[in-house]
DNA sequence: CAGCTATATTACCAAACGGTAATATAAGAG
DNA sequence: CTCTTATATTACCGTTTGGTAATATAGCTG
């Protein structure tokens, strides 16, 4: 059972793992748009972009105004941080298996080098 | 119909928005572990583990050695890498709307100073 | 070999997801 | 008021997810 309220981590995360809420996120990135302008690019039908959206609110991404008889939609970063944050936390252990790459790296180049005389960087 | 295989990101966004899964992590982040290991402090039954690690496996946020009759469960955050890159192009985003907190703030400050003296920054 | 231990796999279930088509609602325009 | 446009909601469907219990497999150990 795990009837708790989701944390707002896990519905950031999840909004984020679909790639038309990812592409929509990238559109309103560029400003505002309405309903229909996130519609048009996507190749779905209206009603699917409009639970995007909903999903994408739940996750406190997005915010709708209320401008005539259009709703624009805008893009609200803030809960990125935090998803952020909780990635920064392992960022050294990236960064670690980064630095071994590059020696290993080093070390294949060293071995070509004896090996076979100079050898052209990538 | 969406059949094209998953990009990398999908699942790694996808696997980060189970808090057990990013507990596994965490755990993870302290050294490697057995499954077991894993399956104690989470007061779910080790099937349920071994699903999870299956899909941070999926995510390519673990893998697995051989180590006799054990099989240890070792972090691998290289993919966390670009899931924090994608987040990060939108940091002026946040940082704006956190400018903007901070002007605020700024402007409280100012105006309880006005009317309270000294006031001790946080 | 037999038995124990660690892990994986299978079968199953309820709930959530991602989509559609059809319909409802909201609000400006004529 | 009626028409039209923009968006939301409903009803429905197949697939995926997160969990379980039961069972199978792998590999030490006696």
């Amino acid at each position: 059972m795990h009837s708790a309220a989701p944390q707002p981590l896990d519905r950031v995360f999840a909004a984020l793992a679909d790639p038309t809420r990812r592409a929509i996120l990238a559109r309103l990135a560029a400003g505002e748009a309405t309903v229909n302008e996130l519609v048009a690019p996507f190749d779905l039908s209206q009603p699917a972009i409009s639970k995007h959206l909903k999903v994408l609110e739940g996750a406190g991404l997005v915010s709708r105004g209320r401008s005539a008889q259009t709703r624009p939609v805008r893009l609200n970063a803030a809960p990125l941080e935090r998803a952020a944050q909780w990635i920064g936390d392992y960022r050294r252990f990236w960064e670690e298996s980064l630095d071994q790459l590059d020696a290993y790296v080093k070390v294949l180049n060293r071995k070509e080098m004896r090996h076979a005389g100079k050898r052209r960087r990538k």
